[in-house]
DNA sequence: TCAATAGTGTCTGTTAGACATTATGGA
DNA sequence: TCCATAATGTCTAACAGACACTATTGA
């Protein structure tokens, strides 16, 4: 999936060489969607772009194609760069969707990016920008509101396998904080003790000296994400989601 | 990640508009690679064909582009065709590479599919196809290596979202025949106690009236795959794979 | 008969979830 | 003082893994 960097994607040299059946390989317009994701509540919000609005109020995903000798990560970290005036803390390859659905770009091939801002980062000033909830979203073009779609299915899938969950918070976040990103990506509530206890058990996170209040309330004190390296846990048999269908 | 069947993937009066900035978006060349995996053994294998051979021994994924009018997913299905004769029992989009690497057709960009046959396909007769180990592949082009690792890697990640190793299997299938794909695809070995009760516990399958004798030993009773609707069954927390790093 | 594989019953340590309680601030 | 949130301790039911055992075939 992680794409090497500061190699060619064009060697100028190639020629497309003809496949085996004598047709040689397709040519086709390349666009690259990229879904900036960020916790919003009790959910993810993703940062649109005011569109060449013909009239209406038009939004689209981050949209851009590729430049002569650059990788498509190379091209996402530049859409996100342009959006952002950063990189983000987490960037994946979703997926390639060519349905034929309506695309701002009209482009024959779009691939999907995702990727994870910490809660709180604000839209660019500028007014161009602005986040939208993904159960809330405005007109989209179908293949991008099809790459929104994809981009926060595989960030829930994903969570256990990468510190996504961490990308969506600030370097230090409270414990409470980092409950409610993991209750929106799995979609459910969890006992604050138990998540507590799985969390120590697995040694993620260190605790800081600060500590942070807000409002009424006891004040939480500050955690860090800390992969101290253990043994690889093994995975578990999990039949569960395979009994829908 | 699943397209919709029955779109144009290029229609023919559209025009490439013009990015926001100016460019159009990028014209590449595009190639399919489509890994077809089977279990071998405690391992996976998959199937290749004999390459254009320079002298050598030469191999490549099966690979080719796509027709005008054909998404993405129907030019894997009919590579699958091409090399199987039939389609697979399970075929999914795995990633969108181009890093400039090898590749048989020389395209710029190639989309890797995977998909599953069942345990006891045999390649195609004619010499043109063989089963290879996953743990012992011989010279491939390196952004074909690439795609095959990318789809041995979903195929392990997907395994407890969508019946993956069903598919890997006959309609009918010993319990034994189940548990080493579960232990092919999760890397360890497991408890026939435990594995049987977690399968009753999920109801994911349901026994037929049918046994197999092989060799010595008690015969075994097939069963088959019957996801019975249930309540979707809440995901648990899992912290340990992000220990690593 | 022995060897090999299928299938089941029981025990135990671990863990997820529920509940209760203490701690510490602001209104 | 009351209330809201943080943080922790304890109980229990469920479960994963280990072990032992029975069942059924071929050699």
């Amino acid at each position: 999936m992680t794409l090497v960097a500061g190699r060619y994607l064009f060697a100028p040299v190639k020629r497309a060489r003809t496949a085996p059946g004598g047709v040689p390989p397709r040519r086709v317009t390349l666009a690259i969607d990229l879904a900036i994701l960020t916790p919003h509540g009790r959910q993810l919000a993703v940062l649109l772009r005011r569109g060449a609005a013909r009239g209406r109020d038009r939004w689209v995903v981050p949209t851009g194609s590729i430049a002569a000798g650059e990788t498509l990560e190379g091209g996402a970290e530049r859409l996100a760069r342009g959006a952002l005036g950063a990189l983000p803390g987490w960037l994946a390859q979703i997926a390639a969707i060519s349905d034929g659905r309506r695309h701002p770009l009209e482009a024959d091939l779009s691939v999907a990016f995702a990727a994870a801002v910490p809660l709180g980062t604000p839209a660019p000033v500028g007014g161009e920008h602005a986040w939208f909830s993904t159960d809330a979203l405005p007109m989209l073009a179908a293949r991008q509101r099809a790459s929104v779609d994809s981009a926060v299915q595989a960030l829930r899938m994903r969570m256990d396998q990468e510190p996504v969950a961490f990308r969506l918070l600030p370097s230090a976040f409270t414990l409470s904080e980092l409950q409610t990103v993991y209750e929106v990506l799995l979609g459910r509530r969890l006992h604050k003790a138990s998540f507590r206890r799985a969390l120590h058990a697995a040694g993620v996170v260190e605790a800081t000296d600060e500590w942070r209040s807000e409002g009424r309330g006891r004040p939480a004190q500050l955690f860090r994400y800390s992969p101290r390296r253990r043994r690889a846990g093994h995975r578990t048999l999990r039949f569960e989601l395979l009994s829908a269908g």
